[in-house]
DNA sequence: TCAATAGTTCGGTAGTTAACGAACTATTGA
DNA sequence: TCAATAGTTCGTTAACTACCGAACTATTGA
């Protein structure tokens, strides 16, 4: 299988991070993998099609957000929270507890 | 002079405002208003047309992250930080602390 | 009153992004 | 070996965004 580039932890940028959290799908996505921990990409309920999803899912790696490993046939996603943390302290906590209260923070679909 | 439009608190979206935060302009503005306070547009050192400023400052008001009031020819633009972080607690601060830090977060120009 | 100043809006262009289905690769289990 | 499964890539379309200069509005100070 091809490699899967990630970047490394003095690359990823703020900018880049904050781009890639500004989408309601992929915030939906980092929140899945923050709450039930690493999972295969099957496991993601989003009404999108599934190259959609992969692009998607591409997205948040290229900008250091998550880490896939290739399992099998499955890709198991995870956060990389510990070098989001040491970069860019608190904002991940931040954006996923804003995310995950309760309240209508995203846009009317 | 034309009204400008602030989002109420409870219709500022995170997707929306982590949009308004990816761009290393908006950034730059965002943080020069946290560093020195209230300010006229007319401070800003971008490198930019007055035009595609004027833009940004737009986002960033629609996106319910900064206030502008009109005060003679000037707009005044401040931060709406005790909305951020009602809505949103430390977000602001992490992203304004990380940008601010001096690790090269910005992406290469 | 009127020129200067501060900022906005408009029209256009070029580049980016999200979305999809179809075709592809890679791995497993029968 | 081979069908099924998991996910990626490709080609396309439509929508959005950054950017600019030109023209505009609004306010002040002479």
């Amino acid at each position: 299988m091809k490699l899967l580039h990630h970047p490394d932890r003095d690359a990823i940028m703020l900018p880049t991070v904050l781009h890639a959290l500004s989408d309601p799908i992929r915030l939906q996505i980092v929140s899945q993998i923050h709450k039930d921990g690493e999972q295969a990409c099957k496991k993601f309920e989003v009404s999108i099609a599934k190259s959609t999803f992969s692009q998607h899912v591409r997205t948040l790696r290229e900008a250091g957000i998550t880490h896939t490993r290739a399992v099998g046939t499955h890709r198991l996603l995870s956060l990389r929270t510990e070098d989001l943390n040491a970069r860019f302290p608190g904002l991940l906590d931040a954006v996923l507890s804003s995310y995950e209260s309760n309240d209508p923070n995203i846009q009317p679909t």
